[in-house]
DNA sequence: CCCACCAGTAAGGTTTTACTTACAGGTGGG
DNA sequence: CCCACCTGTAAGTAAAACCTTACTGGTGGG
């Protein structure tokens, strides 16, 4: 998996957190799972929950739905996408020169 | 390469910073480097590299030996880790359990 | 002696991130 | 009507990350 310097740091920000780490690695055990069942799995609180589901949506690796069960409740279902980052210092080389806002040395 | 969640963590959030991305890649572009010399080609301030610095070190993925030079100078080189994490939820799964602190829900 | 290069560190401030509590609204059922 | 479940978000705070400026100390050479 090739991507933007931008978009790998959104990727690895998305990932350095244990909550997180823990969230993608619940997701990828279960399958699809709403955001209360998951939260009780874990066992952190919802509206913290749902922050950390946020950014790991925002950076494209979990996917949410939102459905209706047969009584009526409406759930949002979550999924974690199936992602491969090849992490070694030659792909981060790689997609470091597409990092924005940097103003980096060009003369010497 | 597989290791235990707190590693992996540490590791991540290592990476997950524009200046340490563009650190490992330009270490692993040019080689081994020393401090002020890094800085320059970066264009941050020498304070800033160490610090960051310092955090990849921590981690494992660059490694530093101070050397002198011909002319007398204590220059301290850094050179990359050829480091090599494979980013998937899988492995994720594999490596989260091993997270501490996490007291999680083992009823239910 | 002063300047240029090398190294590291400490203090202080700003900015992000993380987290909790509290609220608002939807459904179905006793 | 109230309770249990689901959803989301806003406000305020605590903690961590980040960055700059300033200082200390080493070398060699004009």
């Amino acid at each position: 998996m090739t991507c933007s310097g931008d978009r790998l740091l959104e990727m690895l920000s998305a990932l350095a957190n244990p909550h997180r780490l823990r969230i993608v690695a619940t997701l990828s055990v279960m399958g699809r799972t709403y955001v209360s069942q998951l939260a009780r799995e874990i066992g952190i609180s919802r509206p913290l929950l749902h922050l950390h589901l946020r950014k790991l949506e925002e950076a494209g690796l979990v996917t949410s739905r939102l459905e209706v069960s047969p009584d009526g409740k409406a759930l949002n279902f979550f999924e974690v996408v199936p992602f491969a980052i090849e992490l070694t210092p030659a792909a981060i080389a790689e997609a470091a020169p597409s990092l924005t806002a940097a103003t980096k040395n060009s003369d010497s």
